[in-house]
DNA sequence: GTCTATAGTACGATAGAC
DNA sequence: GTCTATCGTACTATAGAC
């Protein structure tokens, strides 16, 4: 048996990744995790600072990790730029490991992604702000061709499908009808960078040096 | 002044998309509608009902909008198969342009995609399916190297990305230091064609034999 | 450090006047 | 059809016993 206050961030974690930000309730974290409702208070103060504590537990080591990963992959290159699937791999597989490891935290990362909970949005864009930095510019040398604003709005869309996939997956296998299955992560990172390996390398709209002919016309 | 029942829904659509489903209150939706708390229990009932009638109001006539594209574009192409960017638009356009239109019922449709709140997802799910399944055909006569499988994974990457462009685009101003203009759905329409329309013609991963895909630049 | 007990507030829902 | 008034409940936060 822990401490409590390890009990109160895993019951934490996984009720806010299960019911949202909002409709968790600190009484249904603290009946799960099977201690005294006051014990939130003690280590924690508010819901605001539980919620930043369960967050900052496990993301920190995460953009760690994914460092890491990049560093590794800028010293595997060499002089030449990183390639593409490399980097994605760096940014996606530590979070994917993550939930593969039980935690019911990338869920969460989800969640802060979208739910406009308290300050949540904008702690969680001060914490990857940082990792999304040093990424950046990675990308960018990979795809030289890409101007800064469509890569970072390539590099949201890619972010965008990691955090639904892991926060709402669920749904994928309802309108599916069962044929896909979320809980294969490995399956889903494999295509999730895939896709969006192939999003950003995608030619810029509007230039005519691509292979293919431009859009076609809309109603 | 429009009745009070129009009002409400107008008033409940925003706040729920603002604040999110759990923590947008029926006192804060009477109170931004300027009507009284029991009005809701009489032409709603429940909390859970006026977020189904919310829902319901534009969902329909988008849904019957997008098919109408969808049929558009079928005649188009005639005994061909409709062209991927103009799938994409069939599908896309006609969400970009409710919310050019003022209603903030495309956030809103992002929330219900990830906040597990009551049984919204349920609802989303049953609603989005017949739309699903439409497209799906179509997808997948113009993409029949993908498995069925792997065509649903992409589908929902890019519903994922629509989803979160839409609920979340003030975090891609934050994260770009104000490069990026999330609220220019113009220009995120484009991008949006541009990135998931590479993504679903990816070539499979694994296969050797990739298609037309649009992989411009990667190294 | 953990618990009990409770203050104070906000909520969803509804009954009943008009 | 709209409003007032209110019931019962659940919540966050905290004070104080142990």
């Amino acid at each position: 048996m822990q401490d409590t206050k390890t009990r109160i961030l895993d019951a934490a974690e996984r009720l806010l990744a299960d019911r949202g930000l909002a409709a968790c309730s600190i009484r249904a974290v603290t009946a799960a995790a099977g201690v005294n409702l006051g014990a939130v208070n003690y280590h924690f103060r508010t819901k605001q600072d539980l919620i930043q504590a369960v967050f900052a537990r496990r993301l920190k080591p995460l953009n760690r990790e994914r460092l890491a990963e990049l560093d590794a992959c800028e010293a595997r290159a060499g002089d030449r730029a990183v390639p593409l699937e490399d980097l994605l791999h760096a940014f996606l597989a530590p979070a994917m490991n993550l939930e593969r490891d039980g935690t019911a935290f990338v869920r969460l990362l989800g969640r802060m992604y979208t739910e406009p909970y308290l300050d949540s949005q904008r702690i969680f864009a001060a914490e990857l702000g940082e990792v999304v930095q040093r990424f950046f510019r990675a990308f960018h040398r990979t795809l030289p061709q890409l101007p800064p604003e469509e890569l970072f709005w390539r590099l949201f869309f890619t972010v965008a499908i990691m955090a639904q996939t892991l926060a709402a997956g669920s749904l994928l296998r309802h309108i599916s009808k069962g044929l896909c299955n979320p809980s294969d992560l490995q399956g889903a990172q494999i295509r999730l960078i895939q896709f969006a390996g192939a999003g950003l390398g995608a030619p810029v709209a509007g230039t005519r040096k691509s292979r293919k002919a431009g859009k076609g016309g809309s109603s």
